[in-house]
RNA sequence: CGGGGCGUAGCGCAGUCUGGCAGCGCGCCUGCUUUGGGAGCAGGAUGUCGCAGGUUCAAAUCCUGCCGCCCCGACCA
């Protein structure tokens, strides 16, 4: 490629509407442009990254044993209907209808269109298992997309589906595609770590996320200091605390108070003059429209996603106002467990808890020196609050860190939510037909390229590692005026094409520092710099763009320089 | 959905309060000089001031409505 042909539109000045520098640097670099909220152009720059990546991921899940098809981005509302989604999926499924008025959605994943496409051709266990892929435009209506193609709207995703026959079946197809996906990342030369996730609602199932590891990022994750125990924020675990009631504390007498229009944790602390772990907040939600009132520590927060799995619901919100009247009597900012009209659980912060305050289920009142035991009980006991930093390893015992990070694919165990939901059965070997137990396992393609800007950058742009760079190789004949100079790029440029190395010739009219700043900022990992006196002496540049190197190579041997150096750099990043 | 901010040349912005010739920097075009880290000089082109309506002799500027974009929040008792 001529650079002086190519639509590569790179910018000076910072985008004002770009926060991060993934965001900031692929505007720049030319390789993306916005067209509307969340919806976004690839130039030619980016796509090569794009398909750098997708390619990686094509041999991986080709290696893997997966089979690559294409399914349609539009598909009809019946499916969704019929695996129940379309009600439950909300805004961010972007409806719409065609001419006869039938309704339609564009996909923002495939379960429903792969299940019915299985279902419909395999009968028997003798065509299990089959691990099936695409790579398409998803489209979800994202509350709020930001930060480039790193949360937008419409992107690009590798989705597979695995159908296995049993259990031990889909543990394999889980794995496989656990190992594929450490190969993926690793060859695009991400620091990343599999992480325990939420399955959601389908208990016991299993679920890793890939998260590259980044400040920036919008998941947070928990990481053990001493053993490999690591685990979404939403995920990670808290051991049940020793029964190790301070008795050297005696119960106090118990004490209702006056506390007009004092609500929260913060404002009940200020106003009884005590702290926030003395304090056991009770807050009232809705499981599948039942009320539930949750027993924390006041310096604690509640994980809904750990109270949704322990109640096992589909529906969890926080209740509103007329019900929390209802429940404890009082309008919200007062709620407690002493005589509430509700289940209660209790989180296992309140473990040792004594003489605490909680609401007193009337308005404008607190009660002090309550006591578990003496003025109520607590029948279930749950791990439902967040990990904060300095909690413990629930493997180990030793210190937990929060970190950052991207989530870059995620590996889940569906079981047979969908095979049953949407009648996919097979005849066993046994003679019996049974639901096929499926996994399905993603990856955000344009968020793993944004992961890896985010990743490995300078302050004068990107810096590609060699698998997923847009070229591998820049000649830069610093200039073009000087026909020796411009002749030896050509040839060099010429001879690199036959090697099928992938080079692109600065050939532009413009002078040096406008040629190095452009293959900095777009990130190729090789310039090859072509100047008057190093030429002179029959040689010409090599610099690396990682390591800011220079070598400066005899004229003859660069063509097996660069060969080996592309190759050199490709074996490491797949090993 | 709630709150805040913004919308003026390809990009970044000033001008809006206090109505009166449409501006600056970068980029772009032409010429000359220059040519190893975003050149210098000279000349030049480029606007639906987000859209619609209203007030006014006169609107980028004031008023009303709408649209788009960005940021924060979305119930944690």
């Amino acid at each position: 490629m001529r650079y002086s042909e190519m639509f590569l539109p790179t910018t000076k000045e910072i985008p004002s509407d770009a926060e991060i520098a993934s965001h900031q640097l692929m505007l720049r670099a030319g390789m993306i442009r916005k067209l509307a909220g969340g919806i976004y152009s690839y130039l030619p720059l980016g796509y090569r990254v794009i398909r750098k990546v997708e390619n990686i991921v094509r041999e991986e899940m080709n290696r893997a044993g997966a089979q690559e098809l294409f399914l349609p981005a539009v598909q009809p509302a019946e499916l969704w209907i019929e695996s129940g989604r379309w009600n439950m999926y909300g805004k961010e499924l972007l409806r719409f209808k065609d001419r006869h008025n039938r309704d339609y959605c564009i996909g923002p994943t495939h379960e429903e269109v792969i299940t019915a496409l299985v279902r419909d051709e395999i009968q028997t266990y003798r065509q299990l298992p089959k691990n099936l892929y695409q790579i398409q435009t998803k489209f979800r209506d994202e509350i709020r997309p930001r930060f480039g193609i790193m949360r937008s709207r419409e992107f690009n995703m590798k989705d597979a589906y695995s159908f296995d026959a049993d259990e031990e079946g889909a543990e394999k197809s889980y794995r496989k595609m656990f190992e594929a996906y450490n190969r993926i990342f690793k060859r695009c030369g991400l620091t990343f770590r599999p992480v325990e996730a939420d399955s959601g609602n389908i208990g016991g199932s299993f679920s890793h996320e890939f998260m590259v590891t980044a400040d920036s990022g919008e998941d947070a994750m928990v990481h053990c200091t001493s053993c490999d125990y690591a685990a979404n924020l939403e995920k990670a675990e808290i051991s049940r605390p020793d029964e190790r009631a301070d008795q050297a504390i005696n119960f106090a007498p118990m004490e209702k108070v006056h506390t007009p229009d004092v609500r929260t944790i913060e404002e009940v602390c200020a106003f009884l003059d005590v702290a926030p772990q003395d304090v056991v907040k009770t807050m009232i939600f809705m499981c599948d429209g039942k009320p539930v009132a949750v027993l924390v520590r006041g310096n604690e927060d509640i994980n809904e996603a750990k109270l949704r799995n322990y109640l096992g619901c589909d529906l969890l919100e926080l209740a509103m106002d007329d019900t929390i009247l209802e429940v404890t009597g009082s309008p919200w900012g007062f709620a407690g467990p002493l005589g509430i009209k509700s289940r209660i659980i209790a989180d296992y912060s309140l473990s040792g808890m004594k003489n605490f305050v909680v609401g007193a289920n009337r308005e404008d009142h607190h009660i002090k020196n309550c006591n578990m035991g003496r003025d109520f009980e607590i029948r279930d006991y749950a791990d439902l609050r967040i990990v904060r930093e300095g909690d413990v390893c629930p493997r180990c015992g030793k210190e937990l860190r929060i970190v950052r990070g991207i989530e870059v694919g995620h590996v889940f165990k569906l079981g047979v939510k969908y095979s049953k939901a949407m009648n996919a059965t097979f005849l066993d070997r046994d003679g019996k037909e049974k639901y096929m137990i499926m996994g399905c396992y993603g990856i955000g393609i344009g968020r793993t390229v944004a992961a890896c800007v985010e990743q490995s950058r300078d302050e004068d742009g990107i810096i590609w590692p060699m698998s997923i760079a847009p070229f591998q190789v820049i000649i830069t004949p610093v200039n073009i005026n000087d026909e020796n100079l411009s002749n030896t790029a050509e040839e060099l440029y010429g001879s690199l094409i036959e090697d099928g190395v992938e080079v692109i010739l600065d050939d532009r009219n413009e002078r040096a520092g406008v040629k190095f700043k452009d293959a900095d900022l777009t990130g190729i990992p090789i310039r090859i710099t072509i100047g008057a006196k190093s030429l002179a002496e029959g040689k010409v540049e090599v610099r690396f763009r990682k390591s800011g190197e220079v070598e400066k190579i005899p004229l003859e041997t660069v063509r097996d320089f660069i060969a080996k150096t592309i190759m050199d750099q490709l074996t490491i990043s797949c090993s």
